[in-house]
DNA sequence: CTCATGTCAGAACGACTGAGATGG
DNA sequence: CCCATCTCAGTCTTTCTGACATGA
């Protein structure tokens, strides 16, 4: 028991447990897409793509939450297993459109599986009835 | 709308909920102990040392999950505002036990105030009666 | 001898910064 | 001219590794 006014334990800290909930998180993902080859990194941009389909790279980073110099690394990386392409926008030069090539759709489905099972697995020791409600205040609490 | 088979869109990834909801939390609380000139591995050791008094580092690490490396920093820097003191264990003259000091309580309730306004100001976006269940939920995704 | 504890230096990782090239 | 986009190199912060000294 703590007082209004002491610190509290750290084992009672919400965002203490939230820290080591995405440590978990990020534990699990980063082995499942380590065990086909993949980073997070890709993943991150690999899903806005699906969600919204072709993008700049100002718009995947914005919605990926990646910075633009990593985001030129990461779709460095894959271009050079052809899962992505880059394209000019015809609309305006600065830009760079990425688009999940058709060959690379392989890939996307492999990594799919990986984030599928990583998400079953993290939301695993949570009785199926409290995980919406646990997704509903996460979402509730984004920046 | 994903199939059972694509790759889920990155806004509907418990674990990138987890992820982006721990980095507004990491911010709030980085803010908060910024403002009293306090760091996050202090606090972590503070709180360990208010919920389970006197300890040994190697007690301190695994209950605040801090590599004894970190740790042995953090305490040269708490001993260095004699927020604590390092004692000799005198049953194993390996060990040093820390233990905060009187001087130290102030300081320990500075942060303390400061660790749960961040906790407040990270829960608002939560109704009051969804906080319990969801609090409930992270500790079941603990590690 | 071995294992545990604490200390130190440095590596690894993720995230960020600043400058340059190109184009609107 | 100024601003936006992309690329590159390098920095910074946090976390982790390896080596060492001391003592159980």
């Amino acid at each position: 028991m703590t007082t209004d006014h002491a610190l509290p334990y750290l084992s009672e800290n919400p965002s203490w447990l939230l820290t080591r909930a995405r440590h978990r998180a990020h534990q699990i993902v980063t082995d499942r897409l380590d065990a086909i080859g993949a980073r997070r990194y890709h993943l991150r941009v690999l899903s806005v793509l699906v969600e919204h389909g072709p993008l700049p790279q100002v718009a995947i980073g914005q919605l990926a939450d990646l910075d633009r110099a990593d985001l030129s690394v990461t779709v460095d990386e894959l271009e050079a297993e052809a899962t992505v392409v880059r394209e000019p926008d015809p609309g305006d030069g600065r830009r760079k459109i990425v688009r999940i090539t058709p060959d690379g759709q392989a890939r996307v489905a492999q990594i799919g599986a990986a984030a599928r099972a990583a998400q079953e697995e993290l939301l695993a020791p949570l009785d199926p009835e409290e995980r919406e409600p646990f997704i509903a205040a996460l979402r509730k609490l984004q920046p």
